[in-house]
DNA sequence: CCTCTCCACTTGTTTATACAAGTTCTGTAC
DNA sequence: GTACAGAACTTGTATAAACAAGTGGAGAGG
């Protein structure tokens, strides 16, 4: 039950291009019919639009209306960039069963070579856990995640392997809301191929992560290595004027 | 000159951000005293906000007041996904001189297998471009480009081994607003070991992408092959409640 | 037939206002 | 001292209104 007014009109216009009832190239119907039809302002009609618009669907048109640029992917991609999303839910796309393997986990404390890496003040308590992921019966990601203890209180190596993201918003409650992310390509390490299934590859995909829960405190630090035929990071850019 | 009333107030707080005047952690001045600072309303100063939101710059919190949690990076990565920037205008934030060759510039017909790789309809007229960027002396990028003739009337040999963005965009007066792109590590083929200066890597981060133009029509198709050590991609992410 | 003007429509920007809801601190009552 | 209530702030959502600016078609005039 959605508490906002924009959020029904998100996701109407949403299915509408999804079921293709509004395919690429089509106009929506103008800004004020929504207004009407939904009963609102349209400064809250626009909202939804922009909303939209950054996701990729609409491309707004100055004096001719809403175009949908959107169109269905043929192959979806395991990992979208430009959301926060975790393993499970990602997987959960996909047909294959996906489970993680704990490698390691213990507790640490920050010192001067980790804080470089990770941004994390020194002296600072932290989890460091190792996981292998597995899609069916492949070893596809091999993470490394770093928490500050203090902001992820009583997490377990039972939760880690289920799923962490869970635990954090819906036993502690927290709101994870900003990450920030790096990608390259890097050559396979002896212990990426030990850990994961890479086939004839010696590379692998990377990825480095920090994220911010609502209070604005950076919790967490992730490297993922990714077998590089099961991942492929997809985004929608729009270019800014300013 | 700026004929918007945000712009101003955007550009005020992310230089006072840049300029370490507010650090990551610290509160920004409310609302209210920026909308009374710039002789605005509230609307425009969160206009501005969340313009540096959604850049990862700040994060705003519900009656506590708006963050800054944007840290200088060490290393500047070449390119960042989440912008639509051309090589030259990605290459002028690093020290080494740009220069482009161009390999292949010709124009095809859109046959069936190249309407499914790239979108394009059967049928159309098409140029093809490949060519390579260095950086300095060295080759890092092999850029295979799509351009729908229709569209891009009057491109040039010349002009590509320019900017071809800056031609659409002052010459033809076109604008450029939204990219699609997907992300992949691949491994290196004899045509990339020829053409790059891979040194001892094997492998490649491929970029394909699919950019529209302000009036809804997709007017290219791109395929970028990088050097693993001479780029990386780095997004800021925002977790969307919906 | 062509061209130009103007009108009706579209989205873009900004204001002012109101209230909802979360946070923090202060002060009172116990 | 502690706990609770409330005031004074903050950001979040929504409305109504006005005007700017771009688009496209209708219609008048040649």
């Amino acid at each position: 039950m959605p508490q906002s007014k924009y959020e029904p009109i998100y996701h109407a216009i949403k299915s509408d291009i999804e079921s293709s009832k509004y395919k690429s190239g089509d106009f929506l119907p103008s800004e004020n019919e929504y207004a009407a039809r939904f009963g609102c302002s349209r400064n809250t009609v626009r909202r939804a639009i922009s909303l939209l618009t950054a996701e990729g669907y609409l491309l707004p048109q100055h004096g001719r209306g809403v175009q949908v640029i959107f169109r269905p992917e043929k192959e979806r991609s395991l990992f979208t960039i430009g959301g926060i999303e975790s393993f499970a839910e990602a997987a959960s796309r996909s047909s294959r069963k996906a489970t993680t393997k704990i490698i390691t986990f213990k507790e640490i404390k920050c010192d001067q070579s980790i804080s470089l890496m990770t941004g994390f003040d020194i002296g600072e308590d932290l989890y460091y856990i190792e996981r292998v992921r597995y899609l069916g019966k492949q070893a596809v990601i091999y993470d490394t995640n770093i928490f500050l203890i203090s902001e992820t209180k009583g997490l377990s190596e039972e939760i880690a392997r289920d799923s962490i993201y869970r635990y954090l918003e819906d036993t502690l409650g927290m709101t994870i809301t900003t990450s920030r992310r790096r990608v390259t390509a890097e050559r396979a390490t002896e212990r990426d191929h030990e850990l994961l299934d890479l086939g004839h590859f010696d590379f692998v995909l990377t990825v480095v992560g920090q994220v911010f829960n609502s209070r604005g405190v950076m919790f967490e630090y992730t490297r993922s290595r990714h077998v590089p035929d099961q991942v492929c990071f997809a985004e929608t850019a729009i270019r800014q004027k300013v």
